[in-house]
RNA sequence: CGGGGCGUGGCGCAAUUUGGUAGCGCAUGCGGUUUGGGACCGUAAGGUUGCUGGUUCGAGUCCAGUCGCUCCGACCA
């Protein structure tokens, strides 16, 4: 009997995620694969989103997208394969990224698969600004993006091909593209921080972490699980690199000739890996009411004699709540509740509805939060409302965890030491830095940790550089990152 | 690109040490009983052991090569 109950325990425990996030390393690609995210491709490098995972990244592209729109920018589509000498034309572009760069051949020419678009968007730009009219043009385009990486590291984090929206604009000015670089800046935290629940440092990066061809970067960071630092978006101002490069030039409104300053931003669907290590527990996923595909599920308790009167109830509760809602009804009939709690709980819905005949008499359900796991029982008439408001709770909730995760592990370090033992207990750093490279590289040498931002705004901490004592130029964030 | 690990039904593993013709759990199909936290009984189907070659009467097992996956570094969204 004792031998029964033992085996029967080691069987349970094969279900489900069987890795607990403290174990980050194997929790994370379990994770992904059992929620029903992504999947290992036959090709080398390569994942399969599947179609949960597929559906975050178009709640991501709906959100997103829209807001894109709603500020004057619009979609368009451009070759996959860029010529070789479009690549070439702007030198340090090319250098930064010809390593990563796949390349296809015909007998005439040589093409890269699309690492990033510039090149062959900026050919088209040039054709199509002549006048200050024209300006400013406002494009954005969703697609997929090849970088023959060494080796794959981890599911939406490293891959070959991953999808993205890139964002191009040109700009009459500087200021403009600075105005540009701002306003995305803005609309990615609106979508990572409100909708995702992430909280990120925003900054520009240092010379040395810069886009390959831009004036500067600016960039989101958010910190992992691991300590590690992730870049959720960037956007950059390309000056005037690019338009020189491709001839890009307008009529302005004093009659001379001039270079268009441009803009390039992105967002990827690593934003779902983020997602999925930021919130997700021993269960499995958590995923924020904003950008969960499935916000509400409803699980019939199905006893023989009651069965019929409990559908119809759960039938009508989808129904009035799906104007408001994105629900499921769950009423497979092969799976017993209990296996289905676990089943939602590993995809991360973040509310779910139990209701059995007990409910049904009592006019009642069941609601069940998958952050806390409170159990709530709330009269039927009160439910839309009921759900709403613990819905905006588990976003706020979500979103309150994450900003202590990221203030809790982040310190200060005043000199050298403390900075290795910070990255090495796996925090992200604040320290001050005197703005040479060469201190910058020396870190990064040692610790592995880079600069992953300087704020915007001049924040106060170590007046020292954390490498040459010399005096700090700007307070930076360090990080390992991925 | 450097170092380690692993490739056996869909998934997780056993059999490899000592060569003898592949087994278990889960999942799947069918029949039935069930269902308030991963139900149970019965039954069926499913594998040229990553690939190529070698040794042998005989290879999942030994040898060589190769491909893939994965972890740790370097590089990168």
């Amino acid at each position: 009997m004792g031998k029964k109950i033992q085996e029967k325990k080691r069987e349970k425990e094969t279900i489900g995620i069987t890795a607990p996030k403290k174990e980050f390393q194997d929790w994370y690609p379990e994770l992904v694969q059992k929620a029903g995210l992504a999947d290992y491709a036959p090709v080398g490098g390569c994942m399969v989103i599947k179609p949960y995972g597929y559906s975050i990244w178009e709640k991501i592209q709906q959100t997103l997208d829209r807001n894109l729109k709603d500020s004057g920018h619009v979609n368009a589509y451009f070759p996959l394969f860029i010529p070789e000498k479009f690549l070439k034309k702007e030198a340090e572009h090319f250098s930064g990224f010809k390593p990563e760069v796949a390349w296809i051949e015909d007998e005439n020419e040589k093409y890269a698969l699309r690492p990033t678009s510039e090149t062959i968007i900026y050919d088209s730009y040039s054709k199509w600004i002549r006048s200050w009219r024209d300006l400013p043009l406002l494009i954005n385009q969703w697609c997929n993006i090849i970088r023959w990486e060494t080796k794959v590291t981890r599911l939406f984090l490293r891959t070959r091909e991953f999808l993205w929206q890139e964002g191009h604009t040109a700009h009459a000015s500087c200021e403009e593209a600075d105005k540009e670089v701002m306003l995305i800046l803005k609309t990615y935290t609106d979508l990572i921080e409100n909708c995702l629940a992430i909280p990120i440092l925003t900054g520009k990066k240092s010379e040395a972490e810069k886009f390959a061809g831009a004036l500067y970067t600016a960039t989101m960071e958010a910190l992992m699980p691991d300590g590690k630092a992730l870049q959720m978006g960037t956007s950059h101002n390309l000056g005037q690199n690019f338009s020189k490069a491709f001839d890009i030039k307008f009529l302005d409104r004093d009659e001379k000739e001039k270079y268009v300053w441009q803009t390039s931003w992105a967002v990827t669907t690593r934003l779902i890996g983020a997602l999925t290590m930021v919130h997700g527990d021993d269960k499995g996923l958590i995923l924020p009411p904003k950008i969960a595909p499935i916000q509400i599920v409803i699980i019939p308790i199905p006893f023989k004699d009651s069965i019929k009167r409990v559908l119809k109830e759960a039938r009508a509760l989808e129904k009035s709540l799906s104007d408001k809602f994105s629900v499921k009804l769950d009423d497979r009939e092969s799976y017993t509740p209990g296996w289905k709690y676990n089943e939602w709980e590993m995809k991360g819905i973040p509310l779910r509805i139990e209701i059995g005949p007990k409910d049904v008499k009592k006019k009642q359900v069941v609601l069940v939060r998958r952050d806390t796991g409170n159990k709530l029982p709330v009269k039927t008439k009160d439910l839309p409302k009921k759900a709403g408001k613990i819905l905006d709770e588990i976003q706020k909730n979500l979103f309150r965890k994450a900003k202590k995760f990221l203030q809790d592990n982040t310190k200060p370090a005043g000199n050298f030491q403390q900075l290795k033992t910070l990255i090495k207990s796996k925090k992200m750093a604040k320290a001050g830095w005197c703005g040479s490279p060469a201190c910058e590289a020396v870190v990064k040498d040692e610790t592995g940790a880079t600069i992953r931002l300087l704020p915007f705004k001049k924040e106060k901490g170590p007046a020292k550089c954390v490498k040459c004592g010399k005096p700090s130029k700007d307070t930076v964030y360090f990080a390992k990152a991925y």
